[in-house]
RNA sequence: GCCUCGGUGGCGGAAUGGUAGACGCACACGACUCAAAAUCGUGUGUCCGCAAGGACGUGUGGGUUCGAGUCCCACCCGAGGUACCA
């Protein structure tokens, strides 16, 4: 018997689907044909190409594609390259090779690598987000922020032009201003604006980063260098504007409870009260953001962040050098500094006093820079009673404490931040914490000292980067500071010819950031209109710009004249929005933040129908393998690694008394997640070479719970493999290529393919395919035996396996007589009568223990079964020793017997 | 510290509150073979027992229930997220 040709057939299928355009989905829609719209999360074009974690998502939604074809659904299924970024830029730096070059060809390797495994993607959609015609329609959004505000009072955003009117009507003074005046003004409203803002600024990268690519140790998240914080204008887009409702609409998507959560605390939305603190001897007034407004009683001091603008006015002279010596050192430390010794709290007395309006004292004014400038106002009042940073303060500087929230009896800590009646607070003593809170917000307002507010954690999303390898934006400058934009017609700004893209690199953090942009040439940088020369903007859009919008654009990627045509959009984004999303939770905060802000605005902008991109996340897990370290602690070629048999590691690594080698010297075995530094990858190439991509497929999906992170084995795979060899073995022969014939089927037979019909179906449905895979495996089992396959059961069985072993399937397909691919085959039914079972087994326990199992027909009235049960020997011996005091019986699974 | 998700045989894992360990790997034995590989079959949680059968068993300790891997409480361990956010 001859082997499974794989290497044939795989071929011979990758290239029919390819000629014949199988998976390509028609750019006209049948408006009542059901859609299926699943996306993967795009790749980034590496130079390493994949290892078999990469796909493991793209197969599941590879085989829920294919499934939902052969249910009558339109699916449309893309592909992608996130295409912009750094390591070709960097690559570009080091060698002087074109970063359009090296991600041309990385993307050819990638689309080689991902067609062997047989994806069926609409390759006439493929996209990079360096596309020309791509960053075209990136830039026009940008434009769509830049032109539009974001009106409270409507809650949306909306055209720019209507602000403008709505000023002009309402300032008597707005004929009078200036352009940049104006501009100044419509510049606090845009959605997308430039602002003098403390940055990330590093200088080893020479560019800044928004704060998410900030790691918890102040280094960038991209090579690990120091990042510090410094002033400089730069592009901001108005995400904060868009806090409430990207908060709120979570509740309208199906995502895993752990990324709704990350995002949650990442908006960072509380609630509190502002509180202003008139400052003695002065008309100015702090103003505070407190989400305890019920401890003002036990505000005992303040404190502002140090670039806080009313210091200066708060100082007394007697201080000032002090604290201009305090707000120096803490401009100048990095962020690594300021996490280095968080744990000792720092300040200086500003000389200056406020009153606190509850209890009319007046309290100290501090600097210290446990305060931060970036969140609620920048000023807080001090409750060191009821907080834990203000009761260390305190402590170290020796300020009053005053408790306004009584601890519960035996409490031994400092700061008390639990619940509990309220005292030393005049009208509030007594109350409990919500209550007082009420009392104390209503009480404010009503004094004029201040109101109910929301805060969130959430900050402006910095957007621009000093790169070459990004979109440019479509923007000018004049000479006086003047910007206008680049018209729609005019799109898209191409990224100039040029041959050295490095940046200004500097260990210097003062240096100035200098653009590779900057050294364009003058007919690029340089813009000539009506006389006046303007120049481009030299920043570039950070990486995530493109990936914000791929999902949109593979709608209707080739349309010239809109980035998406309406009608399109409707069909494929109603009504929830991308049917199913998979990628990793890496993505959790930045990406996926950041897709929903612009996908709302241009929804409010009427651009788009479904107020969110994305109806239903899943997060795939990782896929993990072990990897093993020399005494020196590098990793080593864990394909080479042996055991102290001599046997190859990947054979016994799970064994307790194994010992590992690495060219006869000892290594460690450890753990963790597949990739180039743990020299633990596994590629695609090796194992459809040795076993075909059916295989492959198979056992990525076999390993386990996709969303569960999983260790590699390559020892596992022949499970699997055995599996679609046995296939071929029973469905062929050597001579007629068919061991399948018009033969009756007995009725056992027809129940078992209709169980396993009902079982691969469901599993589908709920994206199990380990458990749909094992169905299969045990209904070919059933088939092992027989001498011919009869046709009722072989066919049905060929299509359950096509979204799974879809080349093999479509062989089988073939030899059957079919000239079709089976990829818009009809999905056998399970049928009920077949379903229904003559005789189920029955637990039959006493007092909770199996003692018996018998067969019963499942529909046998509760009686009959219980006396069966009773009357079996073995559960009859456990009657005897008592009384019966209860029995139930649940339909065809279990009979239980109470005895004492 | 806080938040989230996990913890089931030698290994990957299965199990709407209803027979724990499906299916696969590994291992053992048998068939085929001169032999090996491949293939086919049988067995395989631990302990006692020739067997029938019994006891124990889903991180630990409690609880709810006729019945708990599954629900509740406390704790231990692991992975991920987050961190002076007022």
């Amino acid at each position: 018997m001859a082997e499974y040709p794989f290497h044939d057939i795989e071929a011979k299928w990758q290239r029919a689907w390819e000629e014949r355009k199988t998976f390509r989905t028609p750019g006209t829609v049948r408006r009542d044909q059901p859609k299926f719209f699943v996306l993967d999360m795009f790749p980034y074009p590496s130079g390493v190409g994949l290892h078999v974690g990469h796909p493991l998502g793209y197969i599941a939604t590879d085989i829920l594609a294919r499934y939902k074809r052969m249910t009558g659904h339109a699916v449309l299924h893309p592909m992608g390259f996130d295409a912009f970024g750094l390591p070709a830029e960097q690559f570009a730096v080091e060698h002087g090779v074109h970063p359009r070059i090296t991600t041309e060809a990385n993307i050819a390797n990638m689309l080689r690598q991902l067609k062997s495994i047989g994806l069926s993607y609409d390759w006439d959609r493929v996209l990079a987000t360096t596309d020309v015609e791509y960053y075209r329609w990136t830039q026009w959004i940008f434009l769509q922020l830049y032109h539009s505000w974001y009106d409270p009072e409507a809650d949306s955003a909306r055209p720019i032009a209507e602000l403008e009117a709505k000023l002009a009507s309402q300032r008597a003074d707005w004929a009078h201003l200036g352009e940049k005046e104006r501009e100044s003004i419509l510049a606090e409203y845009r959605l997308a604006y430039l602002a003098e803002v403390p940055v990330n600024w590093c200088p080893a990268l020479g560019t800044v980063l928004a704060n998410e690519e900030v790691t918890n140790e102040g280094r960038s998240e991209r090579g690990n260098h120091p990042v510090f914080r410094r002033p400089m204008k730069q592009w901001m887009l108005r995400i904060t504007a868009y806090a409430d409702r990207l908060e709120k609409d979570l509740a309208i998507v199906d995502w895993p409870e752990a990324i709704k959560l990350m995002q949650r605390n990442w908006i960072g939305r509380s609630e509190g009260a502002s509180v202003r603190f008139p400052v003695v001897g002065s008309d100015e007034r702090i103003e505070v953001f407190t989400t305890r407004p019920d401890t003002l009683f036990g505000a005992t001091y303040m404190v502002l962040a140090p670039e806080h603008p009313l210091v200066d006015r708060v100082t007394t002279p007697d201080c000032a050098a002090a604290v201009a010596a305090y707000r120096d050192e803490a401009a100048r430390r990095s962020d690594v500094d300021r996490q280095a010794d968080s744990k000792a709290k720092t300040g200086v007395f500003t000389g200056g006093y406020a009153t606190n309006p509850a209890t009319g004292a007046d309290i100290p004014i501090w600097i210290a820079d446990y305060v931060l400038m970036g969140y609620g106002t920048g000023a807080i009042m001090a409750v060191p009673a009821q907080d834990e940073r203000d009761w260390e303060f305190a402590e170290v500087f020796g300020l009053p404490i005053v408790r306004t929230v009584r601890p519960p009896d035996g409490f031994e800590g400092k700061a008390y931040t639990g619940d509990g009646p309220a005292m030393n607070s005049g009208f509030l003593d007594g109350l409990h914490v919500a209550d007082a809170k009420r009392t104390m917000t209503e009480w404010l307002v009503r004094e004029g000292h201040g109101r109910g507010t929301v805060t969130y954690k959430l900050r402006d999303w910095l957007f621009s980067r000093q790169r070459y390898w990004g979109e440019p934006f479509p923007v000018l400058h004049a000479a006086d500071g003047r910007i206008r934009t680049v018209p729609e017609s005019q799109l898209p700004v191409e990224l100039p010819p040029m041959d050295d893209f490095s940046p200004a690199a500097s260990d210097d953090p003062d240096a100035p950031p200098s653009p590779p942009l900057r050294r364009a040439p003058d007919d690029w940088r340089l813009v000539e209109i009506d006389g006046e020369t303007w120049e481009r903007e030299l920043n570039t859009m950070p990486q995530w710009a493109g990936s914000c919008w791929y999902y949109l654009r593979f709608i209707d990627p080739r349309n010239s004249d809109r980035f998406v045509d309406p009608d399109l959009e409707r069909y494929w984004m109603g009504p929830k929005g991308v049917d199913l999303y998979v990628g990793g939770v890496e993505h959790a905060v930045l990406h996926l933040l950041y897709a929903r802000f612009w996908h709302k605005v241009l929804h409010d902008l009427g651009h788009l129908s479904t107020p969110e991109p994305f109806g239903r996340l899943f997060n795939q897990g990782y896929i993990q393998a072990f990897a093993y370290r020399d005494e020196r602690g590098i990793a080593v070629d864990a394909e080479k690694v042996v055991d102290q048999h001599g046997n190859p590691a990947y054979e016994v690594q799970d064994r307790p008394d194994s010992a590992y080698f690495f060219e006869g010297r000892p290594v460690t075995q450890e753990y963790g997640k597949m990739g180039k530094s743990l020299k633990n990858a596994v590629s695609p190439d090796e194992i459809n070479e040795r076993y075909g991509c059916d295989t492959l497929r198979l056992y990525e999906m076999y390993m386990g719970p996709l969303e569960a992170s999983k260790p590699w084995n390559t020892r596992d795979i022949i499970g699997v493999n055995r599996f679609i060899r046995r296939v071929w073995r029973v469905f062929t022969t050597e001579e007629s290529g068919l061991r399948v014939a018009d033969v009756d089927v007995p009725d056992d037979l027809m129940r078992s393919l209709h169980r396993t019909i009902r079982r691969v179906t469901d599993d589908m449905d709920r994206m199990s395919f380990n458990t749909a895979i094992a169905a299969l495996i045990e209904f070919l089992s059933e088939l092992v035996p027989l001498d011919v396959v009869p046709r009722t059961v072989a066919e049905p069985f060929v299509l359950l396996l096509a979204p799974l072993a879809p080349h093999l399937a479509e062989e089988l397909w073939e030899r059957l007589g079919h000239a079709q691919s089976l990829a818009y085959a009809p999905w056998p039914v399970a049928e009920a009568r077949w379903l229904r079972r003559l005789t189920v087994p029955v637990a039959v326990q006493v007092n909770g223990k199996l003692r018996a199992t018998i067969d019963v027909d499942p529909e046998a009235p509760e009686e009959d079964v219980l006396a069966a049960a009773k009357a079996h020997e073995n559960v009859a011996r456990f009657l005897e020793n008592g009384t019966l005091r209860k029995a139930i019986y649940v339909r065809g699974r279990i009979a239980n017997f109470v005895v004492s």
